[in-house]
DNA sequence: GCCGTTTTCGGCCCGACTGTTTTCAGTCG
């Protein structure tokens, strides 16, 4: 996997343009393409190998001139581009630039003026008091600068998640003792649940804001506050973990968490789409002109772009690839595993279009040829109910897979009729295999939809529709007593982790308790049979 | 350099904080 490889060629080309001056979109470009590759699970390598410059090309952010110069590179190991540029710029202007409070502007300026190449020239030039005579530079940034070497020299890396959190927690728990607080979260790549976490972001809506941030940067733990201004802070906390703090109206609040969640690319993604309707989005809120469409929620910036809520785990581009989750699947005895990815109309999930759908089932094919003995995977879809209960796929792509799960992310607000009668029309369709998450609730931040749930299980038991017993951590849906209802009613169930990364699987326990919870036995739950029994009840 | 429910040309997310400025550029997230 050479993803991280490439991406970090394609960052280097954008700081060394950076540097240059000239067009500033280009470096932006380049950053785009290069963080798309880094996020993306299928080895970039590999795609090049099969489809050469036109596969690279249909990576998102990857035209002509970039899709070129990986292909150089992959296939010399070089790219002419960059040893031009490294030609023109020191290399060790980017380390430079690099520096906390520097950018390619003042390392450019520094090279220019002083002739500095590098982290020790400039080390040099600050202590020699060179930095302060510099027009645009004084004697605190000269400061700064030592300070930002300093860290540089003793280096900083990405924290783990399981050591930032419980900072973290800790964080919003001290904030609430002493300061006027209203709502507090933890944001960022922690409430994404990255692996690793570059920082940690915590925001908070309070009727006096400066109070907040006083409370932040005056916390026990606090080796260092690096800026404080009237509505965010930064601070330096034990094991050199950076935290931020962001403190907004209450009506904010839900523009606000949106916002300081990320990722980045989500973000950008959310305001193209804002611009496209005429809107503005920012951390305040949706607004059209001076109204508020937005913002009390992130339900509701969602909803107002007609998006279902995103769990923030799934903000993130970088979920993984096949081979990971059926190497899991594998690793936990399983006989065989379904895999199945979005249709079309959730965009955001960057559901498969029918294209994508017969590449996707090309992959699986060859990859069950290879496992053969090991373990079977199946192709399925999670195939969207449209608004009058039509399904997101025609029925002929429907009949190639092996079997099809629908369900309900969108129009969560129509009344019990019109809901009950879009999902009893989509569990007719004779291949909707299972229904998921029936009532779609989110715990602790989305009610259930209003669904007549004892008419969807006649239905379901009629037509043979399995219904979900869903085990994502804040799904949990059916509940025990619905499934247990179900049961009752002669419905078959699926205990399923909706797992978009392998690490997801082990919510497998949840599934299962819950399905005991509703008195269940493996002669309901299809996920319990054998292959073949399993196959019959799809067929 | 990329891209298109606004476009094949003309845009490209948006606001807070700081320091060095006499009104804003640079950096950051």
């Amino acid at each position: 996997m050479r993803n991280a490889e490439v991406a970090q060629l394609l960052y280097d080309i954008a700081d060394l343009l950076e540097m240059q001056g000239g067009d500033r979109f280009r470096p932006m470009a380049y950053r785009r393409a290069a963080r798309e590759i880094e996020a993306m699970p299928e080895d970039i390598e590999k795609l090049w190998r099969q489809g050469g410059v036109p596969r690279l090309r249909q990576v998102q952010g990857v035209g002509e001139a970039i899709a070129a110069k990986v292909d150089q590179y992959l296939r010399e190991g070089r790219v002419n581009a960059l040893d031009e540029l490294t030609k023109e710029i020191p290399r060790g202007l980017v380390e430079v630039m690099k520096l906390r409070g520097l950018g390619p502007k003042r390392a450019s300026v520094l090279w220019r003026t002083l002739g500095i190449t590098d982290v020790k020239d400039l080390k040099k030039a600050a202590e020699g008091r060179q930095i302060r005579r510099l027009k645009g530079f004084g004697e605190k940034t000269e400061q700064k600068i030592l300070d930002a070497i300093k860290l540089h020299e003793e280096g900083q890396a990405r924290t783990l998640l399981a050591v930032a959190f419980p900072i973290a927690e800790e964080i919003v728990a001290y904030l609430r003792d002493h300061a006027p607080i209203d709502k507090a979260a933890v944001a960022g790549s922690l409430r994404r649940m990255r692996e690793t976490v570059g920082d940690i972001d915590v925001l908070v809506t309070s009727p006096d804001p400066p109070a907040a941030i006083r409370a932040f940067t005056g916390m026990p733990r606090v080796k260092e506050v690096v800026l404080a201004g009237e509505t965010k802070a930064t601070v330096i906390v034990e094991a050199r973990i950076q935290a931020d703090i962001r403190v907004l109206e209450p009506g904010s609040w839900g523009a606000g968490l949106q916002y300081f969640t990320g990722n980045k690319d989500h973000n950008i993604h959310l305001r193209s789409l804002a611009i496209a309707r005429g809107w503005k989005l920012d951390e305040y809120g949706i607004f059209e002109g001076e109204r508020k469409v937005a913002g009390d929620t992130e339900e509701g910036i969602y909803a107002a772009f007609g998006l279902p809520w995103i769990p923030p785990e799934l903000r993130e581009d970088g979920v993984d690839d096949l081979e990971a989750m059926v190497r899991a699947a594998v690793e936990r005895g399983y006989e065989y595993v379904g895999i199945s990815d979005h249709s079309p109309s959730l965009v955001v999930a960057k559901g498969l279009d029918a294209e994508a759908l017969r590449m996707h089932r090309a992959r699986i094919r060859a990859l069950n040829k290879q496992l053969e003995g090991t373990i079977t995977i199946l192709t399925g879809t999670e195939c969207d109910i449209l608004d009058g209960g039509a399904l997101d796929y025609p029925d002929e792509i429907l009949r190639e897979l092996d079997y099809t799960i629908v369900s309900v992310h969108s129009k969560f607000s129509l009344t019990e009729e019109e809901q009950t009668e879009r999902v009893v029309t989509a569990l007719r369709n004779p291949y909707a295999n299972i229904f998921a998450h029936p009532t779609t609730r989110l715990l602790g931040s989305r009610d259930p939809i209003a669904l007549d749930l004892e008419a969807v299980m006649d239905a379901a038991a009629r037509s043979g529709t399995a219904l979900e017993v869903n085990a994502y951590p804040n799904r949990m849906d059916l509940n025990g007593a619905y499934a247990r209802m179900a049961k009752e009613k002669g419905c078959m169930l699926a205990i399923d982790t909706d797992s978009h990364a392998h690490g997801q699987l082990g919510n497998m326990r949840f599934g299962v308790g819950l399905a005991r919870r509703g008195w269940l036995e493996p002669d309901q739950v299809v996920n319990c049979w054998q292959l073949d029994r399993v196959r019959g009840f799809f067929r």
